[in-house]
DNA sequence: TGTACATCAGTGAACGCGCGTTCACTGATGTAC
DNA sequence: TGTACATCAGTGAACGCGCGTTCACTGATGTAC
């Protein structure tokens, strides 16, 4: 099945959008997300260049001027697909470390998957982390979403402070180490043979262990 | 003095191109390093999409097909610009530990220069972290330039190794730590209020501090 | 149940813009004699 | 020392392009009566 026959529109054409059939006509009853989605599709396949509102719209098989029923202007875009990305790295880490309760293995989980959902959406990993969107604070959902995979790590930790080290700090601490080895790791400017252990697991593990020992 | 008089090329003219008079004519004499520092300016004062080949010759004072002289096409100004950027990032990094020779005082003064420089420097900083530039491999140089800082990062680790933690990982692990904790900072995407120092001098000594204890 | 109407999502043409790149050219310069 | 010439950095006009955004409009839909 063609991928861009989910945004398609067309006169009594039929499509699943998102588990349930739509019949399409002069409205297309659900534009804005089939922009969100179509948005995302071009990042991952085309690249942030190429991101535009009229290619959208296009892939979406209706108007360049219909997304501005839904969206201010293309930034207003950007923040929502950007949040659509959050929503899914939260969901992402939540599944990978569903069921792992012990501390240490919960967050050295927490952190590859946040190394792979970087990987495997390069483009929109970099749409979360660049500077596309100008003022943050005009999307404060934007915010309240990108702080969700945060809160993961934090909650991991919170249960297994030592008396010296407080959480704040810890957190802080792991999801600068997380976020730095991922921005790295996805621009290709480490070289995995030099990381002084087998594989980015290992070495993820390595440095919870000598950076929070007192984790069990 | 306007900035922009640097750059500028005009009949008859003068202005100081790096520290000697130079007077212009049809042929410019130093174009290359002039549209690497029109570049480079234009990126911090209007930003990334400002940043053109037409705009760069135009704050040059130059046709716009003067550029294609010296770069084969904008990437190559882009990455020769990144160039730059991780030429100035090491310079002021080994500037800024100068004289230090306490491991532990020297990491943490070239951590916080790395912080500093991608404050001053944002766009910059963005343009050398990102993926603008396609095919790294098109500029050997550049991937040569960008390891400087790493090195001395990684130099002033060497000294200094316990026995059961090697430097190669080490210096992975905190080199991951200040290039995130960079990015989360230059995007506003961490609280200072919620670091548990009072700032981040005192965030990034007790993070090497619980991080690397055996630093002297 | 049937009809008139208000709503507003989506249309399609048009605007002006800045961009990367090409191309035949021009003229300043350095060098060989 | 003076002249002819090759070089090639820089010119300026032109190409085609895709973009964001606006605007008067159209037609499908739901609702009030």
């Amino acid at each position: 099945m063609m991928a861009g026959l989910i945004f398609l529109k067309g006169s009594g054409m039929t499509a699943t959008v998102e588990g349930f059939q739509k019949k399409f006509s002069y409205h297309h009853g659900d534009l804005r997300e089939c922009l969100i989605a179509a948005g995302l599709h071009i990042l991952e396949t085309e690249g942030t260049s190429k991101l535009s509102l009229r290619a959208t719209a296009r892939a979406t098989g209706v108007s360049q001027a219909a997304p501005y029923s839904h969206f201010a202007d293309k930034e207003a875009l950007l923040a929502a697909i950007a949040e659509t990305g959050f929503q899914r790295l939260a969901l992402q880490m939540a599944e990978d470390a569903t069921g792992v309760r012990d501390a240490r293995a919960r967050i050295e989980k927490l952190i590859l998957s946040y190394i792979r959902f970087a990987r495997d959406n390069t483009a929109l990993f970099q749409l979360m982390s660049g500077h596309d969107i100008a003022d943050i604070k005009k999307y404060p959902t934007l915010g309240m979403t990108a702080g969700k995979s945060y809160a993961l790590i934090s909650a991991a930790l919170t249960a297994r402070t030592s008396q010296d080290v407080e959480t704040p700090f810890l957190t802080v601490a792991i999801w600068s180490l997380c976020h730095g080895l991922t921005g790295l790791i996805i621009d290709g400017r480490l070289n995995p043979a030099t990381f002084g252990t087998e594989d980015i697991e290992a070495f993820v593990s390595k440095t919870i262990g000598v950076f929070a020992p007192q984790l069990v």
